[in-house]
DNA sequence: AGGTTTGTTGCATACGTTTTCAATTACGCT
DNA sequence: AGCGTAATTGAAAACGTATGCAACAAACCT
């Protein structure tokens, strides 16, 4: 029935009223009983639905959250979007999705296309933004919220796991362990997240008084990872632990060990990664790991933006969640641990 | 620098021309070589760029495109959407993303949604469309294509790859492989794809002479695919190979075998899956798999989208897209099998 | 009853752009 | 020089909505 373009001048008119009219009915604004039940019917009989882009260009809020995110092939980033992205149309936002490589000048161009559609605010996923980028941004007087990643020099908001406190835990608890050669397969170095976990494991390693861990930087990739699990047995003192930095990574770190050099898990050597992504509880892996809750992730995502967009003069905020050592078989128990 | 909003009136009085000129410069419409030198130059000044909800509004092409997508837990879809919002942004578009359940109200009411963003065009990712949906579509004379789903009644688009003849190829490869019981856990009965694939699977057996396989639906869920798994194995006379709807799945189906039963694979039983995500190639799992060709299917749901929303007048278009047999080691291979 | 408050309504304007149209300028040609 | 054609330009209208303002009606109070 419906033809292709009803505005709401053409439900004025067939409900006898003024286009203002249909505008505050559908704007919540206030009106009588007997024009909004008017206006309902004929906007019912015609479907009619208010264009949100004329309706943005008055207000000067799109509703649209732009998402920046890098890659998709490390499985928690999926299911961050998924919640991120049911919790914003829950609150009435929805999502304009940019994939952006993580060279900086692509970030860079990809941000300046998403001004152009007016977006309230900006989610970054695991994304390194430059400074420059981030003084734009502030100076267009559009809130930023990076995801999984912080930055230090930069005054913009941030979500992420309590990073230190978790690499910490897994120093603990391989210690507690008893493993006596401990080995570090590092998330990106040049990430917060990675320099975080892999501070946070050393201090805790060096408090109890073992040798730093072998450490290579695994870039988040599998291929890089499972090139670091070759190069650290091969050593002549292999190492009997190894704690991942994600569990992306941990995964192709376990295939080499068990497929490709023959070892057991964790009867050679305990694995723990970080993250408890779905796929860590699937039984081929049954990895021991660090959890990042993400649904508490997305809600302070999600609250610290909305925030900062309807309170533009609200300081930054850089939260922290604290997840829990989500023990599997991946790597040996101690004696009595909980 | 650059203030919180600037507009081609500001660009146009730094410049010393009217607006209009500041619009051409940028539409790309004609102008003097020195007009848009002037424009250009006081528009890098001021950090401008044209507002597209703004531009959006006169041309009425918004150039988003909506994305709807039920579930992100399969591997296959992250990718899917890695690539088509890469293939948008290199041909100006972007996409807006939707989270929609499967449940056939829900998608009605982000569907709805989306109009009123006036989106250029919709591509939904195995997602079900009511009829009636699919004429308000038509209606609203706003293009849609089904990505890795098809709508029998439906006169819309759709990209897939050929699940008869990948069902047909399965079958064929573990009939040569000797195999004697064959089952199947099928893809979701309620999907075109499911459908399709588990039909190519059965005529195929049914031409070579062999009995019909014993088939449960798996529902593109884990867990119920895992039961069926246990079920199946329960028989008295269990299978020898299992054709699994889907690789997501089929890790679930894998899992269960090896770790709850403790088969072998394929020693004891032979597995097969359907899709070819980047995991199936994981040494974990090592599976055999009927690739679904993800570069083209994203090629193709993009030309075809592109070319209707260019040409409303343009027929649809129904893509099927071969894709080849990846033999790994989850399955036994046939002698002299390339 | 009269004055005051409260609520409802329509008119007109604004948002930032593209695009038509007419006017002006530049240019080629005899 | 002069004329015709092409290229360039600015003014103004449009896109669909929200909203300030003034007008008006209704209700309330003393």
């Amino acid at each position: 029935m419906s033809d292709a373009k009803v505005t709401s001048l053409d439900v004025a008119r067939m409900a006898g009223v003024s286009q203002s009219a249909v505008s505050r009915v559908f704007s919540g604004a206030s009106a009588s009983k007997t024009t909004i039940a008017k206006v309902r019917a004929a906007a019912d009989r015609l479907g009619y639905r208010p264009n949100r882009l004329a309706r943005a260009m008055i207000t000067g809020k799109s509703r649209i959250i732009g998402l920046v995110v890098a890659y998709l092939d490390n499985q928690f980033y999926p299911l961050a979007i998924e919640r991120l992205s049911q919790a914003l149309q829950e609150r009435g936002y929805h999502i304009l999705l940019i994939m952006a490589g993580n060279s900086p000048e692509g970030i860079e161009s990809v941000m300046a296309d998403l001004m152009t559609y007016q977006v309230d605010g900006i989610i970054t996923a695991s994304v390194a933004m430059s400074s420059d980028l981030t003084e734009r941004c502030a100076a267009m007087g559009i809130p930023v919220v990076m995801f999984n990643r912080g930055q230090d020099g930069s005054g913009l908001s941030s979500i992420t796991s309590a990073n230190v406190e978790g690499g910490r835990k897994v120093a603990e608890f391989l210690l507690a362990g008893g493993h006596g050669r401990i080995a570090h397969v590092a998330g990106w170095q040049g990430s917060s997240t990675g320099r975080d976990r892999t501070q946070g494991f050393c201090a805790a390693l060096a408090e109890a008084g073992a040798p730093p861990p072998e450490t290579i930087d695994g870039m988040y990739d599998r291929d890089t990872a499972a090139a670091a699990a070759r190069k650290l047995m091969e050593r002549p003192e292999p190492p009997d632990a190894i704690f991942v930095g994600n569990d992306h990574m941990a995964f192709a770190v376990m295939d080499t060990l068990r497929h490709e050099i023959g070892l057991r898990i964790p009867a050679d050597v305990s694995i723990v990664g970080y993250d408890d992504v779905p796929m860590a509880a699937w039984a081929a892996y049954d990895l021991t790991t660090l959890r990042q809750p993400v649904n508490r992730m997305v809600e302070a995502t999600v609250d610290t933006l909305l925030a900062e967009i309807e309170d533009p003069a609200r300081g930054h905020e850089r939260v922290e969640i604290t997840g829990p050592l989500i023990i599997r078989g991946s790597a040996r128990v101690p004696e009595g641990w909980t």
